[in-house]
RNA sequence: GCGCGGUUAGCUCAGUUGGAUAGAGCGCUGGCCUCCGGAGCCAGAGGCCGCAGGUUCGACUCCUGCACCGCGCACCA
């Protein structure tokens, strides 16, 4: 079987690197900010700037836009200093040659040796070419959070997948993550389903599949309860609140048949969680919190009801805003259980950042929590994230167990499963039963991951099952599809590829590897603004240019032993670049498909 | 009413600090050699980037106004 070869750099040491932990749009950048203090010009007029890969290869490799906008500082024409800049250039061993195009850009051409070096770094580095940004800091990120006694349903998959993909590519990154499932495990809806339990239980149904049962316990309740049954729904929830052994034994069990379930969806989705601490675990300090914000002067009393008001001229979209806290019942909420949370997390982690993944509707749910937060402890330190995702949405409308149009998310998966089968029995009928079973599964959950994924978080979705589902086009299949061809071609290659084998010849091997060495910047970029769909999107790209790198370059059966020896190092580049890029979304590589 | 999003090809959607000719998938049309995997590749048709102004060398991107759609705004989470 051929394993994944250990890369050995060329180089004896890395300080001979031209490359050094800069990146080449920085590298480009200072060049130009030299260039352009040695003419005169004051670069602090700009900050924050970088080269960029031109979109047209005519125009060379990166280009620099420094000179438009210090030319609009400085009151200059663009052009005009774009060719003082130039001519006042450093000669630099990477670039071939510069000039200025257009109405003022600065473009590079850099040398094949010089690219293909930075991509034996990369190859050769810790991370794999993604910067370790994260080393040494922790974040606490807070995803998924279904409710119990419910099986999750489609509407729980954008936090679930979206949640564990970034925090994967924060793993990847360095950071110490904790992944929290802070799931709500309290509530009044326990003594309803303690009543129903009492009296519609249907034992032997609950042993065959207890969610199911607690589900239809809680349907019923809602259904058939008259007037007496939620007066007894509130007295069950005060005695559970109270302690009452009988009670609680039943709501510990009701969570123990959840988590089962969850982990099942969990296990093959491929999500897991370091922590689970849900609301009940916040409980007993809820009552604490309430009155330190009463003494600090930050919530109030009203109308019953303690709330924290934000005036008029309050804080950008929190003006004339409240959040009650403790309800005129006595009873507490989330936005309580949220302020709980965060001093838990500060004491016990103290994380330098903490991020939410939910839904665009909690919105000012988190400014509220946030700004109320940073007025109760103004020395928290910590950078507080809620990264919201827009809605799940069927064709006819919203989804609701009311109208029974939910969709069961391991209902889902099974259906992805079993279109993946479909297409393995056809396709690879030369593979073994259990090699397709497992490649469907594989495939299946990935083609889930990648379709959720791939979209702008932000951006809402209608669910369809077609598209959820597909396994052509941009899908996970064709990534895993380009990953299966690499490694079939190295298990035929019988030729261990190395880094010094690497190189550049011709425009399908250049384009290739100027956009690999691109993979660090991607997975960076779109861990900064928390979106996986630009990684996807590098992803799809990767796959794209090696197909056509496949599709025009003959590997195996090249003219030379040269030729062969450093495309095998290309495709080897390629499949690395892939399996981190899979890590972080959550797809298994697979050999063969 | 206030706030947060959205409006890009027939459909579903990308479009990173404002950059050169606005991209992809699906669907549609036409191709792919006895050679590394056809879940693939190549080519083509298809656009008033919601409308109207503004900012500037340059606007799908920033600003203002308008239209339509979605969501949120005190005791659910």
């Amino acid at each position: 079987m051929w394993t994944v070869p250990r890369w050995v750099s060329s180089r004896s040491t890395f300080e001979e690197s031209p490359v050094s932990l800069v990146t080449i749009p920085e590298m480009l950048h200072q060049m130009v900010a030299n260039a352009a203090a040695s003419v005169g010009c004051d670069n602090s007029l700009v900050e924050g700037e970088q080269a960029q890969p031109t979109q047209n290869p005519k125009f060379g490799d990166y280009q620099s836009n420094h000179a438009f906008r210090l030319a609009r500082a400085m009151g200059e024409n663009p052009r005009a200093l774009a060719e003082k800049i130039v001519s006042a250039l450093v000669a630099h061993p990477a670039v071939v040659s510069t000039s200025v195009a257009g109405p003022g850009f600065i473009n590079f051409s850099l040398s094949d040796s010089f690219l293909s070096a930075h991509l034996q770094d990369q190859l050769c580095s810790e991370g794999g070419g993604i910067p370790q940004g994260g080393a040494g800091r922790t974040v606490v990120i807070d995803y998924s959070s279904p409710n119990v006694a419910k099986r999750m349903h489609v509407g729980h998959m954008r936090s679930t997948i979206i949640g564990n993909t970034l925090d994967r590519m924060h793993r990847a990154q360095g950071w110490t993550v904790i992944a929290d499932n802070h799931i709500g495990d309290w509530g009044t809806q326990f003594g309803k389903l303690i009543v129903a339990w009492n009296r519609w239980l249907d034992a032997d149904a609950f042993a065959a599949d207890p969610i199911c049962e607690l589900e239809r316990l809680y349907v019923k309740f809602g259904n058939d309860a008259d007037e007496a049954a939620h007066d007894l729904a509130r007295a069950e929830t005060a005695k559970l609140q109270a302690g009452d052994a009988v009670n609680n034994a039943l709501w510990s069990r009701f969570i123990s048949v959840s988590m089962v379930e969850f982990d099942r969806v969990y296990g093959r989705l491929g999500v897991a969680f370091d922590e689970v601490l849900g609301e009940s675990f916040y409980n007993p300090v809820l009552p604490g919190v309430v009155a330190a914000l009463k003494a600090e002067g930050i919530a109030e009393e009203s109308e019953g009801a303690v709330i924290i008001r934000w005036p008029e001229d309050g804080p950008k979209g929190l003006a004339d805003t409240v959040l009650v806290i403790q309800k005129q019942d006595g009873a507490f909420l989330y936005g309580t259980t949220d302020l709980a949370t965060l001093a838990h997390r500060k004491k016990t982690w103290s994380p330098e950042r903490v991020v939410y993944v939910t839904d665009t509707r909690q919105q000012l749910h988190f400014r509220q929590v946030f700004d109320a937060w940073g007025a109760w402890q103004p020395d928290h330190g910590m950078d507080l994230v809620h990264t919201w995702f827009g809605m799940l949405v069927l064709p006819e409308g919203a989804m609701s167990t009311r109208k029974g149009n939910v969709i069961r998310l391991m209902d889902l998966v099974d259906e992805a499963v079993s279109r993946a089968r479909a297409v393995a029995d056809e396709k690879s009928p030369d593979l073994s039963e259990d090699h397709r079973a497992a490649v469907a599964e594989a495939v299946g959950t990935a083609a889930i991951r990648y379709a959720d994924l791939s979209q702008n978080p932000q951006s809402n979705v209608t669910f369809t099952w077609d598209k959820m589902l597909s396994l052509e086009g941009n899908t996970a299949p064709y990534l895993m599809y380009s990953y299966a061809r690499c490694r079939s071609i190295q298990r035929k290659g019988e030729v261990t590829p190395t880094t010094a084998a690497l190189g550049i010849v011709g425009p399908f091997e250049r384009a290739l590897v100027m956009h690999l060495i691109r993979f660090g910047s991607a997975v960076a970029s779109a861990t900064a603004v928390y979106r996986p769909n630009l990684l996807c999107d590098y992803l799809y790209e990767t796959a794209n240019i090696f197909n056509r790198f496949y599709r025009e370059e003959k590997v195996l059966s090249a003219a030379t032993e040269a030729d062969k020896e450093r495309r095998l190092a290309l495709v080897e580049a390629t499949a690395s670049v892939m399996r981190r890029g899979f890590a972080m979304l959550g797809i298994e590589p697979l050999d063969r498909m």
